[in-house]
DNA sequence: GAAATCATTGGTCAGACTGCCCAGTGGATA
DNA sequence: TATCCACTGGGCAGTCTGACCAATGATTTC
């Protein structure tokens, strides 16, 4: 779906004060009120938008450390680990990849001795033959979209 | 920050329903406006919900296609990497690890040749000695964070 | 060129919600 | 026992939402 100069600005608003409403939103934006609701609706409809869910900080909910884990996994087993990794809840996301590994999955953990014991959870299971750890030091980058948005309505004018 | 059972439930709600106000979520609850309205202000202090910022999706914005590059960094070019790979709208978290690389990024692209203009760009500077790209085929476990919320407060009583 | 389509504007309306206040209650603590 | 804290239930004014509407301007289609 292409984005709209006013859909990126709206989108960035939102993102920077989501408190304020649909009405305070077209006052800062300079257009109608119902402009700024249909451009809403558009956005969930067309999916650019999913959702207003809140933002949980795993860390700010005691899980301090987190870790990326490639694993390799036994030919046709993928069904079988993905719904074990579903049911972990310290498995924050997992993604079936190209490469050496065959999945990547983002964890977290309580404490560097925590995470033993999820990797120990995800790894001990029938399918999965290797698994590689990296353990996050720092996040320089968080995960962001904004910009995105800016370069996305940017090409569109 | 500890959570409460009833913080717990509050988040899944929000979650599922954001659109509903503080009165529906007490209404659904079954305690009284105030008290929900208590959590969240506390929730929100204690840093445990970040917001509630839009949820963009970046393939619904014309990104379909997800990476992930592990980069080799010259030492002491640390600081000089970040701030580039900031500036690259499609690098969409960077994080500094344990382990053979140095960091780990996400990237998005509008297509697979278009990924190659990102990495280019990314990999294009001074300090980054090696990257190595896995391309995302399948996202069985989007990002998530209520399972982890269920077991906080499980853990809390 | 003319007609039709579409997004936007600016306005109204009733209903609902928010933020704020208050007094009272119950449990836990010192 | 006295104090503190969270929760309850209530009320208040102000504001916002969702839903309409007619009019305007721009763009597309015939």
């Amino acid at each position: 779906m292409a984005i709209d100069h006013l859909d990126g600005r709206l989108i960035v608003l939102l993102a920077r004060e989501p408190r304020i409403g649909v009405l305070e939103a077209s006052r800062r934006l300079g257009v109608a009120r119902g402009t700024v609701q249909a451009r809403l609706d558009r956005l969930q409809t067309n999916g650019v938008i999913r959702g207003f869910g809140p933002d949980v900080d795993p860390a700010a909910l005691g899980y301090p450390v987190t870790a990326f884990a490639t694993l390799e996994i036994k030919q046709g087993q993928g069904a079988d680990v993905r719904a074990h990794l579903r049911g972990v809840p310290e498995v924050l996301e997992m993604h079936t990849t190209t490469g050496h590994g065959d999945m990547l999955c983002r964890l977290v953990a309580r404490s560097n001795a925590d995470l033993q014991r999820v990797i120990d959870r995800v790894v001990g299971f029938e399918g999965i033959m290797r698994a590689s750890t990296a353990i996050v030091m720092e996040n320089p980058v968080p995960l962001r979209v904004i910009p995105l948005v800016e370069q996305a309505a940017e090409d569109a004018g």
